[in-house]
DNA sequence: TCAATACTTTAGAATTAATATAATGTATTA
DNA sequence: TAATACATTATATTAATTCTAAAGTATTGA
């Protein structure tokens, strides 16, 4: 099964045929060998400058709304300004790099179990997932 | 000192006269007994429906983010809609209510120390806070 | 006190991410 | 092939946020 079969999988399991502009979007997201975090501007970017077709803002915002509906992309909520959306769609943490504006995944098995001593009655938690910033570590060595 | 000395004091020290549009915003950020957590909406909805003076938007986030700039107040990310802002400015967790669209504060001591099992060279950890959604828990009770 | 100066408030305009619309294009079906 | 369904796109709309510029108020110093 090649990339491309792949994708047009993931396109009708999300309910969507498989155009060029969307496989264009799929290249693009799933391709990278890691975990891919992005905004929608960085990603409308990416496919302006890689392909020779042109696509929408709004075919680019009703696939990833698709995939995220599917999920096959996953939300971070990082800022008010803008969302940023990840191909890693596991629960997991993230560190934010707050010089490049980066999200790097960290997964479960790298953080212990977070154990919260205080519950709300009647809720139950549905998820728990951090995000650690970080910055560059400038200290002079002794 | 009154509790309107210490609203001016604050704006004194974020680099703000204090004005009476401006206590009445202090009035309802920092007279609550608890944390307080909110969007730029339903604060200006609440100053609308107790006070008796008019408060324009512009003054409403000018005012806010003097307080954010000087750490009187935290932004709080959640989604990409809206931002929502808090008067607990510690280091902090918190439940949100995914029903009720409610944020609730967990203490430090509430939470084990989270550990995370993996460093990016260069970079060191600034702070790390997470979100743990909650939502009803209606299981059938045996 | 008074006028110059600095800071505020405000209505409304501008910006921008996101969403909706509606016309045109393309694929699928019968 | 013709009817139908689905897609793409340019453009319009929405809504949170930010900006602007004019009018108001406080502060300062002669
Ligand atoms: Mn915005
Ligand atoms: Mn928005
Ligand atoms: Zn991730
Ligand atoms: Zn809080």
């Amino acid at each position: 099964m090649t990339y491309v079969d792949q994708y047009i999988d993931k396109l009708r399991k999300s309910g969507l045929r498989p155009t060029k502009q969307r496989i264009k979007i799929c290249e693009v997201l799933f391709n990278a060998e890691k975990t891919f975090h992005f905004t929608i501007k960085e990603l409308v970017k990416i496919i302006e400058n890689q392909a020779n077709i042109k696509v929408s803002l709004a075919t680019v915002y009703n696939t990833v709304h698709a995939f995220i509906k599917k999920g096959y992309l996953k939300e971070i909520p990082l800022n008010a300004s803008q969302s940023y959306y990840d191909t890693n769609v596991t629960h997991h943490h993230h560190f934010f790099d707050e010089e490049e504006n980066k999200l790097i995944d960290i997964n479960q098995e790298d953080v212990d179990d977070i154990n919260i001593k205080r519950t709300i009655p009647g809720k139950k938690i549905r998820s728990v997932e951090f995000i650690a910033k970080i910055v560059s570590d400038n200290q002079s060595q002794k």
